[in-house]
DNA sequence: GTATCTGCAAACTCTTTGCAAAAAC
DNA sequence: GTTTTTGCAAAGAGTTTGCAGATAC
């Protein structure tokens, strides 16, 4: 799932959404920013140096709607704000290194788990739609 | 790692911490409330009962207190709160089933996760401490 | 032209903090 | 007696909402 302007217009218009300057710079924001788990307030930092006038609220508003139509996927990383970052896949996000000393962020991929969800869902009666894995400690510069 | 009110008495004592009223009702309410993730909000419901003049600022730094004292173990599930149980172990806690129709959630255990542990610490150079993993999906009441 | 979207300010929720009085040891 | 702890009220951070005007199509 690759998300570029044309896939997300189309996403936009298929549940009567407009395709507005202030979601293009925000959706470009995404796609051109290296550090990949942003804010709100990131977001909004980045996109007001290319569009000075928009409102915080507008950033909250999109970052929710594009999370509902699967474009970005909302994450916590347990310090009291919301992370985004685009979607991986339809299904499954990859999982987090959260360094409890410096708040840096590391990403690894990993198959194990969807070996363990059938029978977790068997076990629990319980219908799996996502996983979230992050493992807390210390990274190579904070040990 | 059991609590009851001697040990976590000795842990206060060991950081020039008191036993007041107040932290022991909350204790209390740790080890005889069935729903085992309880927010600040929650406790503060429950200790009022007993002691319906605490402030639920008390509530907040008590626990806050013993989450470092390693008594309670802080969590998040995504919904904007802190939620808090009993400390497990001094590694590692068990995992979570969110059902993101109700918000129920239901507890599991595995071990899976050891054995990948010292992989990724070596491949990332990352000192793992704790590891935190939830299912998101639909409980056996929301299917 | 109409429904959606925006910016602003105000409201809201959860949590933290400053302070003087109270309590633990 | 000293230090920690408490309750209160106020402040703080992050996020949401109501609304009138603006914009996409």
């Amino acid at each position: 799932m690759k998300h570029n302007l044309d896939t997300v217009k189309q996403k936009l218009y298929d549940k009567d959404h407009k395709l507005t300057p202030q979601r293009r710079v925000i959706l470009e924001v995404f796609t051109k920013s290296k550090e990949k788990h942003l804010s709100a307030e990131d977001v909004w930092g980045m996109v007001k140096k290319t569009y000075p006038e928009v409102g915080l609220a507008t950033v909250y508003r999109t970052l929710d709607l594009f999370a509902e139509l699967d474009v970005l996927h909302k994450m916590d990383f347990g310090d009291g704000r919301g992370r985004y970052e685009f979607c991986e896949s339809e299904v499954h996000q990859h999982h987090h290194l959260i360094c409890l000393n410096c708040g840096s962020v590391t990403e690894f991929e990993d198959d194990l788990l969807e070996c363990l969800e059938s029978e977790i869902e068997k076990k629990n009666h319980f219908k799996i739609l996502n996983h979230e894995l992050k493992f807390y400690g210390h990274c190579n510069k904070c040990h």
